[in-house]
DNA sequence: TGTACATCAGTGAACGCGCGTTCACTGATGTAC
DNA sequence: TGTACATCAGTGAACGCGCGTTCACTGATGTAC
């Protein structure tokens, strides 16, 4: 067996048979799972080989060019994908909230536990050069609901009313420092993270401490 | 000439002799600055090679590993003269100071334009995988001298008394935060970043507004 | 003063590797007639 | 019902590349005698 032979590693013993004919795009959601799998170790896209991803899949390199013309096309299909999958959790902990402070809880709650289990794609998401090579707009959305999630907060008198779109700049930026220095640094003595963006929300952007 | 030939580059048109006797350290330092130019560039240490080094220089590949035992050795000392170089100006920076506060002000100011200027020597000393494969520990000192600052602030009752090493911690992240988010999207329409360094000592620290 | 030798600064060729990507191909399955 | 053909899902070999690192080496310069 050379190193072309797809593996048959420990995630991934059956041998795999093809599609069914009009099934060939199952073979792009395997191939994009497997990419976000690799890209979670590796919390780096240049390190992201597409052979790699072949072998995790159990397939030959060449196959994942049926679906992606090249690296940057598939890892960024993976990372919409993922982002998308984030965007929804943190919606769906706000939807299950009584109040809007404890939705804007919630929200940046779940950031943190998400970056926590995940943060080599927190790093590729928003620390590799894809940013600066593609475009990335699709991560807009999340500041746009977090203003909204603030404003919200605001207009109950929950928070001081202000600027909800400075606010909320400040927010995620102290909460993305926060995540980025324990993603990078992981084996640095942090202080809890909950703890550290409690005070954010209360000193950033007014909420009343628990 | 092929790949193996030191280039003659733009920055880089004289030959370069051999140095005399006694004197092979020189080459050393000439490595670790032409590494750091080439991070800085890169904004990512894996992307660094070892032949890269060589050509900016004009040596042969071979010769780095005189003064280097590996990729790792040579990134590192390049991040250790790096770090020593950001410390000194901070540090100047905050000697020129009329109270602590304006000295606090002057830190996180020369933070802020330092990476601004260098924002790839800021990812690779900040977000790379080095970070996770080595002992960085000598970046500690930023922070010590940081909550020194601050505890200066506070016991000149020019800030709120409070646990200092907190609000360090506190301050220190949003400042990453803001700065991490600017180099990794820099084509993103950021606010002015001392504007919102502003807000943090502010609200974080609890200096007065200017 | 001359010369053998040690030291120093640096070189050139070569190793094996994994990579991105291209190309022509295979073999199963469905479909038109 | 049989068969030629088109389509589909995926393959295997090959390309050229730059890389990290090792090895034995070169040639200038200083030094002991």
């Amino acid at each position: 067996m050379d190193a072309t032979t797809p593996a048959r590693t420990a995630r991934n013993t059956a041998p795999r048979g093809r599609n069914p004919r009009g099934q060939g795009e199952r073979l792009r959601v395997e191939i994009v799972s497997a990419a976000l799998r690799l890209l979670d170790e590796l919390a780096d896209d240049q390190a992201l080989s597409m052979r790699a991803v072949a072998r995790e899949v159990g397939i030959a390199a060449t196959s994942v060019y049926i679906h992606f013309a090249d690296r940057d096309a598939l890892v960024l299909a993976a990372l919409e994908q993922c982002f998308a999958d984030l965007l929804g959790a943190v919606d769906d902990a706000e939807s299950g909230a009584a109040d809007p402070v404890a939705a804007l809880r919630a929200r940046t709650a779940v950031l943190g536990t998400w970056s926590h289990a995940h943060p080599g794609l927190y790093k590729v998401l928003h620390e590799s050069a894809l940013n600066r090579r593609t475009d990335m707009s699709f991560k807009d959305e999340m500041s746009r609901r977090t203003t909204a999630a603030i404003r919200r907060c605001m207009d109950a008198g929950l928070a001081p009313a202000g600027d909800a779109k400075t606010v909320s700049l400040d927010l995620s930026t102290a909460v993305h420092g926060a995540v980025s220095l324990r993603v990078n640094q992981p084996d640095l003595p942090w202080p809890p993270l909950d703890a550290q963006i409690d005070r954010f929300l209360v000193k950033l952007v007014g909420l009343p401490p628990r």
